[in-house]
DNA sequence: ATAGTCTGGCCATCAATTGC
DNA sequence: GCAATTGATGGCCAGACTAT
């Protein structure tokens, strides 16, 4: 994503435009064969609807053709040859990542319907509007603040385009925009209000098969600042900087909770409290760093003081 | 009237099962 | 032994429902 969208490009009128037709469709490791077709004919970024439907429709057309012939490749994989999208990206399929997806009403969606939205006019008279003083500048020189997750948030969910109303695909969108230098890192309450506004996604159910009992946003914040607040006390900078640890990645950490868990117990493996049963901690003997020469050893110990869980619980109700 | 929450249904994957 | 079918799963949305 850096190589074809960069901050630079993104800072021009079309830049979300480009970028939802990115997310929009799961670009990523699943669709490297397309997106190095994309790089020798000269990247991804594309100004307008005819260019962005010229760069998918060719191998999109040679996939019907592909399947129409020989069928969905075995495992049900109806993507075709090279596919030009990855519906799995977040781990679960969704039918909104479809290059021509079907929505409530049975009416599968053509090219046309599924990228128009992303560059109408709206998309890009709030995307400039949102940009302010930003808009065509040199992200590397300029000084100005960036604006915050949650307005950010706000922003996109406002625009009401299918597959980015809620969820994931809008989440990682906002956090791709951190990541490229556009956005604020977002607060770790702002992280967790998200997860409570999304329980039935990783992250909530991650801090629930912890062992938390989350029934309010009060409850999940305290959650979320404890699992944060452990590691960032003990984790080294060199843990944290290999791990890129922030809110954000406390957040992705806690979706594999239940994913490890499944793993596991799918593989008929183990289970995660199985295995954290039958690791012999000297807890009292725990080393920080030791990581790094031992590559058994645990980078944070696995219990918790107590009076740090409850100055994190008063700090939130002071917010509260 | 409006905002927040819940329910039902769509779709794709993958494992398990069934059929030939 | 292989292909086709079935079932479970979970992200997403529209529309219904609920509370204020």
């Amino acid at each position: 994503m850096q190589e074809h969208l960069p901050g630079s490009k993104l800072m021009a009128p079309k830049g979300l435009s480009n970028l939802l037709s990115w997310m929009g469709t799961g670009q990523g490791h699943g669709t490297k064969k397309f997106l190095d077709i994309v790089s020798a004919s000269g990247g991804f970024f594309q100004n307008d609807l005819d260019t962005m439907l010229a760069l998918f429709w060719p191998v999109h057309k040679d996939n019907i053709v592909d399947i129409s012939l020989h069928g969905p490749a075995s495992g049900g994989d109806k993507r075709g040859k090279v596919p030009v999208y990855d519906d799995t990206i977040w781990g679960q399929p969704s039918n909104y990542l479809n290059i021509t997806p079907t929505n409530a009403h049975g009416i599968t969606y053509t090219l046309e319907d599924k990228f128009g939205p992303y560059f109408a006019e709206e998309v890009q008279t709030t995307w400039v509007a949102w940009l302010g003083d930003l808009v065509n500048k040199d992200l590397a020189t300029h000084q100005g603040d960036r604006k915050s997750w949650t307005s950010t948030m706000d922003m996109m969910t406002a625009l009401n385009l299918l597959g980015f109303k809620a969820g994931l695909t809008v989440f990682q969108l906002v956090n791709s925009l951190v990541f490229l230098g556009l956005a604020k890192m977002p607060a770790s309450v702002e992280v967790a209000d998200w997860i409570y506004d999304h329980g039935t996604l990783g992250a909530y159910r991650g801090l629930q098969h912890l062992g938390f009992i989350c029934p309010d946003l009060g409850s999940v914040q305290s959650a979320y600042m404890i699992i944060y607040n452990h590691l960032h006390q003990f984790l080294t900078e060199d843990d944290k900087k290999i791990l890129g640890f922030s809110p954000i990645f406390v957040e992705h950490l806690l979706c594999k909770v239940v994913r490890w868990e499944s793993r596991l117990v799918e593989g008929k493996v183990s289970s995660l409290d199985k295995m954290a049963a039958s690791i012999d901690l000297p807890e009292e003997h725990w080393i920080s760093g030791k990581n790094k020469m031992d590559q058994l050893a645990f980078p944070f110990p696995f219990s918790s003081d107590p009076e740090e869980l409850k100055k994190t619980i008063a700090t939130i109700m002071k917010i509260q």
